[in-house]
DNA sequence: TCTGGGGTCCTAGGACCC
DNA sequence: TCTGGGGTCCTAGGACCC
């Protein structure tokens, strides 16, 4: 048996906690650039902004309606959901974190009445952090996402779902024929692992509510379809399919992408892009203590501008040996920029990529003990680890790498004459610049 | 006219998730 | 003018092997 608990509006939840005033209004957190939206109240909702919708073509509900948009505040995010997460453990025995606003219990072995038990934690979350949850109980993993979902539409939507389903919803608690009309009332589209594609051929095969496809026959939606929605039947079904990890594991690519605000043209802005964003990904690799063999970098047009000429390309650069290292990366994936870059586009978005993910322990043996690649390597890392305590102390991007070649020289040079009319000393040779 | 029968590894692309 | 930023898994097909 699982319970799902879920935050409502998430980000949205969170900007709310420290600014009581948006409460029972329309509010949007933006996404990169204010560019769409990530999350949205309810009272947004209900004036038909949709995930994903475009800033500017909602923004003159600003005057109309009194819509609050916001600018995302992610350190604040993980913040909250760390806390949040924290109560969710005291459910069950096991916890699955599945993203930054939601996580699984396995309610196995835990006795008494589950629907108080969960109405108390939900109780506990909001008392404590201010965010509002939803929770769903099932007996696989994919009716308490189910179940989850009638528990947050019974309390949006009056009357979707019987009353006794707001907030809190336990499906093992109902008679078979009741859990029925519940899936007969859902639309297949919106089961965990049925997306806009599947759902789509899913309906012209007449297959119209979560109970039509309970009901199709497992082995045959394997062979019509695949596995993956040969398992989320048999859940529906009752039968547990989907692994409950409570190890985050190991990413097994890291990404750092962004649209730019404005077109770019000039090569040295994607340079700069994506040194950038080689800092930020190899940052998060070292934080889970891993090497990457192989760097993807990737600038692209922008396909809402389709009278433009669009371009779009990736490269895919290996690294000589596996590595964390700053340098190394940016320079993979500088490499791989120059190759694929054409002059007289206007970029929209780039990205940098690391694949081929394995555990640094792995690869620390290959160079013998006290060697000078040896020694090279445990400088480099030290360096990396002070640049990563330091950021992370003082805020990104607060110690950053300077390209090498003039122009990072020149760089290098501004910072340090400002350095030294401000009385302090710094070493040409230094590879750590602090940006003023 | 017939054109082995597996097996593995890799990659690209599709579909899904939040 | 302005359109997010991450991830995972599965499958099909090709290359290659014996």
């Amino acid at each position: 048996m699982f319970a799902l608990v879920d935050a409502n509006a998430f980000y949205v939840s969170c900007e709310k906690v420290f600014r009581p005033g948006l409460n029972g209004r329309p509010v949007v957190v933006l996404g990169n650039n204010d560019g769409c939206v990530i999350a949205r109240s309810d009272e947004a909702r209900k004036l038909g902004i949709k995930m994903g919708a475009p800033w500017f073509e909602i923004r003159h509900l600003e005057d109309e309606a009194g819509l609050v948009a916001m600018s995302p505040n992610f350190a604040l995010y993980a913040d909250m959901s760390d806390r949040v997460m924290s109560l969710v453990a005291g459910l069950g025995h096991r916890q699955m974190v599945y993203s930054i606003d939601e996580a699984f219990a396995d309610l196995t072995g835990i006795r008494g009445d589950m629907t108080l038990r969960c109405r108390r934690i939900r109780e506990r979350i909001l008392k404590w952090t201010g965010i509002p949850c939803g929770v769903g109980i099932g007996s696989t993993m994919t009716l308490s996402k189910l179940a989850n979902f009638i528990a947050k539409s019974a309390e949006r939507k009056p009357g979707s779902y019987p009353e006794q389903h707001v907030q809190v919803c336990n499906l093992v608690a109902l008679p078979a024929h009741e859990i029925d009309q519940l899936l007969a009332r859902t639309e297949v589209g919106e089961i965990w692992g049925v997306g806009r594609r599947i759902g789509a051929q899913l309906q012209e095969a007449g297959v119209m509510t979560a109970l039509d496809l309970k009901r199709l026959d497992a082995a045959a939606v394997k062979r019509r379809w695949s596995v993956v929605l040969e398992r989320t039947v048999r859940e529906l079904q009752g039968t547990p399919c989907i692994g409950f990890e409570e190890e985050v594991a190991a990413k097994k690519q890291i990404a750092c992408t962004r649209s730019f605000g404005r077109p770019v043209t000039e090569l040295s802005d994607l340079q700069q892009a994506v040194t950038e964003f080689s800092a930020r990904v190899a940052e998060k690799l070292r934080r889970q203590n891993s090497h990457a063999g192989q760097v993807l970098c990737f600038i692209r047009t922008s396909p809402f501008r389709f009278q433009d000429p669009q371009y779009s390309r990736s490269i895919v650069v290996p690294l000589r040996r596996p590595s964390n290292d700053n340098a190394e990366i940016a320079g993979a994936a500088l490499r791989g920029l120059r190759f694929i870059y054409r002059s007289g586009y206007q970029y929209a978005k780039a990205g940098v990529m690391l694949m081929d993910i394995g555990s640094a322990d792995i690869f620390q043996f290959e160079l013998p003990l006290g060697s000078p690649e040896d020694e090279h390597n445990g400088a480099r890392g030290t360096l990396m680890a002070a640049i990563d305590e330091l950021n992370l102390r003082y805020g990104r991007g607060t110690v950053q790498l300077a390209s090498a070649g003039p122009q990072g020289r020149a760089k290098v040079w501004a910072m340090r004459q400002e350095r030294m009319s401000q009385g302090y000393t710094t070493r040409w040779d230094e590879l750590a610049v602090v940006r003023a």
